[in-house]
DNA sequence: TGTCCACAGGAAATACGGGGGT
DNA sequence: ACCCCCGTATTTCCTGTGGACA
């Protein structure tokens, strides 16, 4: 009846703390509850071939992020790799993780790494010497190479010759028989890419839906019968969860992550999980998600926004005044102010990320302004500014511009 | 219809900073 | 330690724009 025993085993409600056994183990009560079996089961007639001696193509698989894309495929190469070793095939699959941007030279480097080809390198060595690395290292190996690549249009700079040498370059200097596996959320990820390599690219597509809230359900009980206490969740909870989930973003990521909130509330507040906590937990994760944001935003973008959301009210604000109070802003916080140019950008930076809501408004003869408006509730935007407010190391700020 | 406001946003130039080579 | 190179951040410069106003 005392708090604190509601969370038995909280690392099961948080990926990052489970070791890859557990995730396989969690994994596998997940896929044996038939979710995403129609997913696993096309993986399994694509890599078919295999066992005939065959050659599949490459695969691509397209959905948004917390589709699952990622957790089944792995789950499918492990169960793959036991299959094979059971038929004496030989197979090695590599996971180049790219869910963080980055070069093309930073992706062979990564991939090398993996392969234990080279060690990490800044930069000070040639793409093609890098390659050649790679190549040298898969030589000797004669069986199937199956590389799964996640998030390929992460990317930048250059993705055709990482592309290229994935599909032209590296089968042709070797003897494995390669099949690569693409994930990527932007489902025309091949449209920009090398007419010359996309001829080559020959691919099947597999598309990973949104959970629905039946699929979200199974996996939330799962998680729930490892790490809550069940007696403690109010009839109901888990549909609701589902239920938001899956009409909101699909995402199970994400539903985990609202039940392990409404976990912790209840926890502090020591009661069990109701169906209103779902909603208080709801609206605290969006409240963290800017919290976090602009904790690790650069300085010069806290300056900004907090200029912008002294504008306290609804009225929208143009560019130029609120460039102002950011330069008043700058001169107390000792810091150097930015032109009106890359205010600007920061600006546009900020509607992106949906701090501010910005509307170009023509005023005919007086010109043409970009209106901006906060679209945060008034506490959240009040802790926004208290936050970075201690960023900077100001304590009280008169507020010179609400004069 | 033409003018002209007051900024938006593109492009190129420049400053910066961190890492590798020597 | 010093210099060079490269990627990124910011500045400088500039062109474009919708519509009220005359």
């Amino acid at each position: 009846m005392l708090q604190n025993t509601i969370v038995l085993n909280k690392k099961y409600l948080d990926d990052e703390q489970l070791d890859r056994k557990e995730q396989f183990e969690v994994l596998k009560e997940i896929f044996d509850v038939n979710v995403r079996s129609k997913e696993i089961s096309e993986l399994s007639s694509h890599f078919a071939p295999m066992f005939k001696d065959g050659h599949p193509v490459h695969l691509s698989l397209l959905g948004k992020t917390g589709t699952g894309k990622t957790v089944t495929i792995l789950y499918f190469l492990n169960m793959l790799k036991a299959l094979c070793a059971k038929n004496k095939i030989q197979v090695k699959y590599i996971h180049l993780d790219l869910s963080i941007p980055k070069p093309c030279f930073r992706a062979l480097n990564d991939l090398a790494c993996l392969l234990n080809a080279t060690k990490r390198y800044k930069r000070g060595i040639s793409l093609d010497e890098l390659m050649s690395r790679i190549e040298d290292k898969l030589k000797p190996f004669t069986g199937y190479f199956i590389l799964f690549v996640d998030e390929i249009d992460h990317v930048r700079r250059d993705p055709d010759s990482f592309l290229k040498f994935l599909i032209r370059r590296l089968p042709q200097s070797v003897r494995l028989k390669l099949v690569v596996i693409f994930t990527s959320n932007k489902l025309n990820w091949q449209e920009n890419i090398d007419p010359r390599i996309k001829s080559f690219l020959k691919l099947n597509e597999i598309l990973f839906d949104p959970y629905n809230a039946l699929d979200l359900e199974k996996i939330l009980s799962i998680r729930i019968g490892k790490a809550l206490d069940k007696k403690m969740i109010e009839r109901g909870v888990v549909k609701k969860i589902s239920a938001i989930s899956s009409r909101t973003h699909g995402d199970a990521r994400k539903a985990v992550e609202l039940l392990s909130k409404s976990a912790h509330i209840a926890e502090r507040r020591g009661t069990g999980i109701t169906l209103d906590l779902v909603d208080k937990a709801l609206q605290e994760i969006e409240q963290d998600k800017y919290v976090a944001m602009i904790k690790s935003a650069p300085g010069q973008l806290q300056a900004v926004l907090y200029s912008v959301l002294s504008f306290s009210g609804t009225k929208p604000v143009n560019t130029s005044d609120s460039y102002d109070v950011y330069c008043s802003f700058c001169a107390q916080a000792k810091t150097r102010a930015l032109t009106q140019r890359a205010f600007s950008d920061m600006i546009s930076e900020l509607d992106i990320y949906g701090f501010i809501k910005t509307r170009i408004v023509s005023q005919g003869r007086y010109g043409r302004k970009k209106e901006i408006t906060t679209s945060l509730p008034k506490e959240v935007s009040d802790r926004l500014k208290e936050i970075i407010l201690l960023e900077f190391d100001l304590e009280i700020l008169n507020n010179p511009e609400l004069k």
